[in-house]
RNA sequence: GCGCACGUAGCUCAGUUGGAUAGAGUGACGGAUUCCGGUUCCGUAGGCCGAGGGUUCAAAUCCUUCCGUGCGUACCA
């Protein structure tokens, strides 16, 4: 719609100022103006155009407008403004066909295939099997399940992939931690490891780890088994954490797979090669002062072991390798040191890392009464993601952790999580398309039967035009979310239309003894329902039918 | 110290590439709704957009300095 108009524009100045701009480009915007006394649309072409070319920008707005005006059809009429703005008003009949336009594609409106089947894939959550997700891992959840739905929603075939290392100091002391318990329950004096794991979750792992195995692996602190069997049950336990939510990673990567099939030596040759690393004290060092960081960094530590940093390189080039046409990477702000790093070096053995998007999102705060509450992973003296959905649902905790930018801290209310009643955003939203289902169905019982005649000419009140404005944003919107890959917009546009709903509902009856205003009212509302109901499927939130 | 973010109503946050009177939600106060679900709607109050300087027709938005907060600055991930 506003690219309509855009498009428009463009082609008269092209074709009135082509001797003047040639192929200078016009920076100008289209935009729906919050004072509807300033049209549906409004531009400030001519204002740019002005210091271009020169001239009253009042001047080249009358030109502009002179060119189009009664060409048109969906415009009703344009105004020039004050400084230089054109505003454009549109017919009722444009909006009021979006009910058609909306009812014949139903699941389908709008969707679009910017994407063409080409091949993404979306990594994220990708913590470490230690401990249960975090709400921080959450946050990062949904965003990287929601994003890879807005892929989908443009036609991207999506692979959502969860990269995990089950080697390392990290799960060395989750294995400590779990025969600690484990000799506890047999009887033993309880030695947590220095620097070891002391959540409840070690506990219960060590009594089925009892269970299993019995009194087997009494004092054999070093079998592995411990970390074999830790491992798979907390992989098992986020995987059921993330379910909860809706969120299935298709593919999971062990970074162990790159030590087996030499990917990690490989790379660390070529950069070798390449004159990019050098030896001391023992290590070796990346030359990353020479792309513009402050320091050189470590890759292979003096103890003959990579740091996080060679297979995180590595990882990235064998992405690179396998037929997709996009990678994102979707990181907690405290990675944003990191991967410039990884990029370079990659840029350094010639991939195209034009593929690979970052995106950085930041920390969550949970808050109770105004107040922090505060979190220590290491002491497992937390509230965990798992905890979070069994007292808010999935429903809530998706849709608070996306209704702020990613790139600002979030503040989780968990007493406002809990609320069923208005003033938790989510029920505002729920509620709207219930109470929609709601009325269709009373319909019936009044007989007012099939409403597929319903005459939409007759959709006319103020309210019923200004919702029907509101879907005509939902493509726009879509396509912002989609170029920003940022699902608050869709969060956002939700809540704009429920509002719009309410206040329609509230001055206007839907079922009335009048038949044929009922039938097009039920026509507006299933339009509004379908909208609903894609836009809380994309943000991957139930539309319930009745609440 | 340095790097990257951020600072908008009492609180939580929007504000697209600079645009016309800076907006929502929530809290406070006051109203509406015999009705298709009172989990709804309407109104009032609340702001020198952290502070100073600069750029231009136009700055919350861009540049600069300062103040404040967060993250990073590991041979941890």
């Amino acid at each position: 719609m506003t690219n309509n108009i855009k498009q428009l524009l463009e082609n008269t100045i092209n074709k009135i100022y082509s001797d003047i701009i040639d192929d200078q480009q016009v920076n100008f915007t289209v935009e729906r103006p919050n004072n509807d006394k300033y049209g549906d649309f409004s531009s400030n072409i001519a204002l740019k155009l002005a210091s271009v070319i020169k001239k009253n920008p009042i001047l080249i707005a009358e030109n502009i407008v002179e060119e189009i005006k009664d060409k048109n059809k969906m415009i009703e009429k344009i105004e020039i403004v004050k400084p230089g703005f054109i505003n454009f008003f549109i017919k009722d009949s444009y909006f009021q066909n979006i009910v058609e336009d909306v009812l014949s594609e139903n699941r389908n409106y709008k969707k679009t295939n910017f994407g063409k089947n080409k091949k993404v894939q979306v990594e994220f959550v990708s913590a470490n099997p230690t401990g249960p997700l975090t709400i921080g891992h959450g946050r990062q959840a949904v965003l990287g399940d929601t994003i890879s739905r807005i892929l989908e929603w443009n036609g991207y075939e999506v692979t959502r992939e969860y990269y995990f290392n089950d080697a390392g100091r990290q799960m060395r002391l989750l294995g400590e931690s779990v025969y600690a318990r484990y000799m506890e329950l047999l009887g033993e004096k309880l030695k947590i490891p220095k620097d070891g794991y002391e959540g409840g979750y070690i506990k219960d792992i060590a009594k089925l780890f009892l269970e299993n195995y019995g009194e087997k692996y009494r004092n054999n602190q070093s079998e592995k088994i411990f970390i074999d069997f830790s491992t798979e049950y907390m992989l098992r336990s986020i995987k059921s954490t993330l379910k909860k939510l809706n969120i299935i990673h298709d593919a999971y990567f062990n970074e162990k797979t790159l030590y087996d099939n030499g990917k990690i030596d490989e790379i660390l040759k070529k950069l070798e090669q390449k004159g990019s690393t050098y030896e001391s004290e023992g290590a070796i060092w990346f030359k990353t002062t020479e792309f513009g960081a402050e320091k050189d960094r470590v890759l292979v530590k003096s103890s003959g072991e990579p740091t996080y940093r060679l297979p995180d390189i590595a990882y990235h080039a064998q992405k690179l390798e396998q037929d997709y046409d996009q990678i994102i990477d979707i990181f907690g702000a405290d990675h944003h040191a990191t991967y410039p790093d990884v990029v370079s070096a990659l840029k350094l053995m010639d991939y195209d890392t034009s593929k690979i998007k970052v995106l950085l999102h930041q920390f969550v705060t949970l808050v109770r009464k105004n107040k922090k509450i505060k979190m220590s992973t290491r002491k497992g003296d937390f509230i965990t993601l798992d905890e979070l959905i069994s007292i808010a649902g999935s429903d809530v905790v998706r849709y608070f952790f996306i209704m702020r930018n990613m790139g600002s801290h979030l503040n989780f209310d968990i007493e406002l999580a809990q609320k069923e009643t208005d003033e938790n955003p989510v029920y505002y939203l729920q509620y709207a398309h219930a109470r929609i289902s709601n009325v269709i169905k009373h319909s019936k019982l009044k007989e007012i039967g099939s409403f597929e005649d319903g005459n939409i000419e007759l959709l006319k009140e103020k309210e019923e035009i200004d919702i029907l404005k509101v879907i005509s944003e939902f493509e726009e919107t879509m396509e912002l979310c989609f170029t920003t890959l940022e699902p608050m917009y869709l969060a956002n546009y939700l809540h704009k239309l429920a509002t719009y709903f309410h206040k329609f509902y509230q001055r206007h009856r839907v079922v009335t003894e009048n038949k044929e205003l009922s039938k097009s009212r039920l026509k507006l509302i299933k339009s509004i329902k379908i909208i609903f109901s894609n836009c809380l499927n994309i943000l991957g939130i139930e539309a319930p039918e009745n609440m």
